[in-house]
RNA sequence: GGCCGGAUGGCAGAGUGGUUAUGCAGAGGACUGCAAAUCCUCGUACGUCGGUUCAAUUCCGGCUCCGGCCUCCA
């Protein structure tokens, strides 16, 4: 089976043909760095890196290039704001985004260009569109003309008319026609800026996109991803900027978007301020978990957001380690193929992350089952590659029964150890009593134990 | 107003023109001192009204409801 992804350009499911099968180039939307990342803003981060696990395993190479966007009105005004200066401010974020991001075991990207830093690339990338008469120079400003690309709005598949129509923004008096949008805008003494030949000055906001994934995939290059409500303005704007530039079949072929992260089946954004951050999330939860609740949805789909949801995943994940910690002595073994397939099918077809964990079930109850050590081998070996795949099931069985990665409290290992100790010697002597009343005490701590044949173990619950 | 999505069993959530999704919860059983974990069995779901078809949850159309975009946003 090879890998189908959902185009939005197209708005089908298509096969994905890469440009160079021997070097696939991925572009993903990053962060603004002002403020603590939402769980919203984790979705695309998940999801882009599982379709960048999938696409490392089924082509030699892979680069994938993720911006951090550090010019900004918003980074500006929480400067102002705060008082502290608006380095800090992004190197603050960044440094947060990383931490939390690998706590849900999302991969670096290869490359992560700051716009700060590729103001050349975009200053020249201006002038080559006012060179070829897509942009105009207007009081400080540098504008795209819309009127002068014949197939603007193809991607959000709306017309020109449609979005003046629409528009609730009132229309800068410098602008030729509504629908133009900034390259780049005119800074004040107070404010960051670049000189360039309009003047002292800083980009808009598409710009830097255009540029950055220019320089470091190409003008062509395979996927461009990011979130649902990119779609328009913003990958609208990039594909005008980049194919007039560049000429007409240029920039990404396949255009990827992940539906958005709802809490009570309303949108979660910043704006509305019903938001949780992944940082707050961690604190309760571990990040597996978090990653694992943000897969159960297929990626199109709108997710919502619930406290029952992520109990699950770490049910689910529980279920999955309790697995592994049983064939812990047995090495993974070769003949593993058979038993990933369905997971690989599924995850090529479009990402199908919730049929590929229910196929990764399936390779669970089966490792229950066998009895055989070259199957248990088999079957562990096929989902630990799962786990690689979808970026879960890293950590070793025994620290995730033991609470890795919440933070603790209460009786400490050795407490657990001593109070199992006393059990076992009550329930040698037949006293049940005794024995139920410290697993009573256990588990009010939150510990739950489980007799087996070599002993008895615990996990947190 | 314009343009998009969605509506699946108690819950979450895939998928399919006629055959079991999967998980959780629930019921029964095996195992256990009792539990837990694990394994086995079970409920026979696809918003509504029409149409196409031998056959529709699955294709087409109307309707209802929900959500989103059109402005910064993942």
């Amino acid at each position: 089976m090879a890998l189908c992804v959902y185009n939005t350009l197209t708005r089908s499911k298509d096969p994905f043909a890469p440009l160079d099968p021997g070097h696939v180039r991925m572009y993903v939307c990053g962060p603004t760095v002002y403020d603590r990342a939402h769980i919203g803003n984790a979705r695309p981060v998940v999801v882009f890196d599982t379709l960048y696990r999938l696409l490392k395993r089924l082509y030699p190479r892979v680069t994938y290039a993720r911006n951090i966007t550090d010019v900004d009105d918003k980074i500006n005004a929480r400067a102002q704001e705060s008082g502290r200066s608006i380095r800090d401010i992004t190197e603050e974020t960044a440094a947060w985004y990383h931490d939390d991001m690998a706590a849900l075991n999302a991969l670096p990207p290869d490359v992560e260009p700051r716009a700060t830093e590729h103001i050349a690339e975009m200053i020249a990338l201006i002038a080559v569109l006012i060179e070829k008469g897509h942009a105009y120079a207007a009081e400080g400003h540098v504008l795209f003309s819309v009127s002068s690309m014949a197939d603007y709005g193809a991607l959000s598949r709306r017309s020109r008319d449609e979005m003046i129509a629409g528009a609730r923004v009132e229309v800068a008096p410098y602008k030729k026609d509504p629908g133009d949008f900034v390259l780049w805008k005119p800074s004040t003494p107070d404010l960051p800026g670049w000189d360039s030949p309009w003047g002292r000055g800083r980009p808009g906001w598409h710009i830097e996109c255009s540029a950055m994934s220019g320089k470091y995939l190409g003008i062509s290059f395979d996927i461009h991803g990011g979130g649902q409500d990119l779609v328009f303005p913003h990958h609208e704007n990039e594909i005008a900027q980049s194919t007039c530039a560049h000429g007409a079949g240029t920039f990404a072929r396949y255009w990827m978007h992940n539906g958005y992260l709802m809490v009570d089946g309303e949108k979660m954004s910043k704006s509305l301020g019903n938001f949780f951050t992944v940082h707050d999330l961690l604190a309760k939860a571990p990040g597996e978990a978090i990653r694992l609740t943000l897969l159960s949805t297929h990626y199109h789909q709108p997710l919502n957001w619930t406290d029952d949801g992520l109990a699950q995943a770490k049910q689910t994940l529980d279920r999955f380690y309790a697995a592994l910690a049983r064939v812990e002595d047995v090495p993974p073994g070769a003949a593993a193929e058979p038993h990933l397939a369905p997971v690989l099918a599924a995850l090529e077809d479009d990402l199908n992350t919730p049929a590929a964990i229910a196929a990764m079930h399936d390779i669970v109850t089966r490792l229950n089952k066998a009895e055989a050590a070259d199957e248990q081998a088999a079957l562990k070996s096929a989902l630990l590659q799962a786990g690689e795949l979808t970026g879960l099931l890293a950590s070793a069985p025994e620290d995730w029964r033991r609470g890795a990665g919440v933070p603790t409290s209460g009786l400490s290992d050795a407490e657990i150890d001593g109070m199992i100790a006393a059990r076992a010697a009550a329930r040698a002597s037949r006293n049940f009593a005794e024995a139920d009343r410290l697993r009573r005490i256990l588990a009010d701590a939150g510990i739950l134990l489980e007799d087996g044949a070599g002993g008895t173990g615990w996990r947190r619950g």
